[in-house]
DNA sequence: TAGGCCATGTGGTCCGACCACATCAACTAG
DNA sequence: CTAGTTGATGTGGTCGGACCACATGGCCTA
């Protein structure tokens, strides 16, 4: 047993048994290093991959935003470990696309026509239907839209998937809208569909909603021309 | 920027850009702290975050097990996140189980009848059924065969993360078995369900397959007591 | 009293050293 | 000449110490 794994033990073994809990706080690492026999370098390691990972964030100073306290965000984890896969060519990107779909329109079908999170979304196509909105602060809302419609099915796993695969392709995704021949056009009918989509799920209308989802997400992509060259770099 | 981040960049660029693939390796510790200007300990961290992200693989020793290589493990990296964030108690094991009836429902019902991952599945329900074999070997195979299954359906995200959302339950799944009233009555029934399963995929009933791979993760999990104090340690 | 200043404690980074391990080449005994 | 041993070499694994940057809080001074 490598050292640093100890102590990602150790500290898994708290978290599970509720004696470390999300806002708590670890010991200091030369403390951690010399309760459990280790070298700081070794209780260094593990929480970088806890940070990593989502589980903790390191902060210095002294003070609330000091030491190293316990977080929970699944989709930072979840969306760099995807983006360094996709980087060695062995998760294609039409397959992300694919599973965000099925998660996609699986989270509309299921979500309650009274969700919470379905006020966010309205409020966010508010914002998107302003005229003199930058095509990256549309976006930028876009997604946003996009994730309060999964978090209204309820699932944390899912939403926090859901989160991972638009991470590990945003800059793949910016990257198309470059190749829209009309971005005014695509926006616009963007626009009606995300209203679509709202008011299908609004009337409890879920297999409406999944396939307007599923084509709202497959016809974007295919307009931008997935599939050509996603696996080089710069574009000629 | 945090000096291990700059490594981590440096690493990812180089396989976005093809200039490092799977198998390939990675320059000593030490003379890529030199190369990039860090110290050693800058390097060490980067390589455990992508150790534990599944990228890389780290030996000791010369020769051809030795030094740092790309490897391509995208299960390991989402398992052990999700392990850890099920520990900080954020994300249900009930979302876990409900998202993997998605996943495979999905698959079973996208996989092609001749799909060469079948032939897998089919050799792997021959084992399950020897009527000597014991718990733990029944169940490693009752793995496989689900993971061949999802497979099958050749969306590599997909694949990833059922391996992921195996991998976050297994502790847990092993320890609902010994809820199971009548071990021997509910292996026949997993066998005969298995069966089906496999039936209906390979008479291209794609439908007929989901609903039954759906009512055979639930039905398992149900008979076993999901939900009764997963969030407690022991068993009284 | 108001302002500045330093003691304290945190993570961030770097360095040098040594260990365990695996290979390979040189050497030695037969 | 062959077979076995032994040392050199290079890798990651671990350790301890040092110093830095930063943020807080109490002390001291004007």
């Amino acid at each position: 047993m490598r050292t640093h794994q100890l102590v990602l033990h150790w500290i898994e073994s708290r978290l599970s048994e509720g004696q470390l809990t999300v806002g708590g706080r670890l010991p200091a690492e030369r403390t951690l290093a010399e309760q459990l026999r280790v070298s700081r370098t070794s209780v260094r390691e593990a929480i970088r991959i806890l940070e990593a990972m989502g589980v903790v964030r390191a902060g210095v100073g002294s003070g609330p935003e000091a030491g190293t306290v316990v977080i929970s965000d699944p989709t930072a984890a979840l969306g760099s470990a995807l983006r360094l896969h996709v980087a060695t060519q062995h998760l294609p990107v039409a397959d992300i696309v694919e599973t965000r779909v099925l998660l996609e329109s699986w989270a509309v079908a299921k979500a309650s026509p009274d969700a919470p999170e379905l006020e966010e979304a309205a409020t966010l196509l508010d914002g998107m239907a302003r005229q003199d909105l930058g095509v990256s602060d549309f976006l930028a809302l876009d997604v946003r839209f996009h994730l309060a419609l999964a978090d209204a099915a309820g699932n944390a796993v899912v939403s926090a998937m859901m989160g991972s695969l638009r991470e590990s392709i945003q800059g793949y995704a910016a990257q198309l809208t470059a190749n829209l021949p009309d971005w005014e056009a695509t926006a616009s009918r963007l626009r009606v569909e995300h209203h679509e989509i709202l008011a299908a799920v609004r009337n409890d209308d879920g297999a409406r909603a999944a396939k307007l989802v599923a084509a709202h997400i497959e016809g974007y992509y295919k307009e931008a021309g997935l599939g050509s060259g996603h696996t080089e770099q710069g574009r000629p």
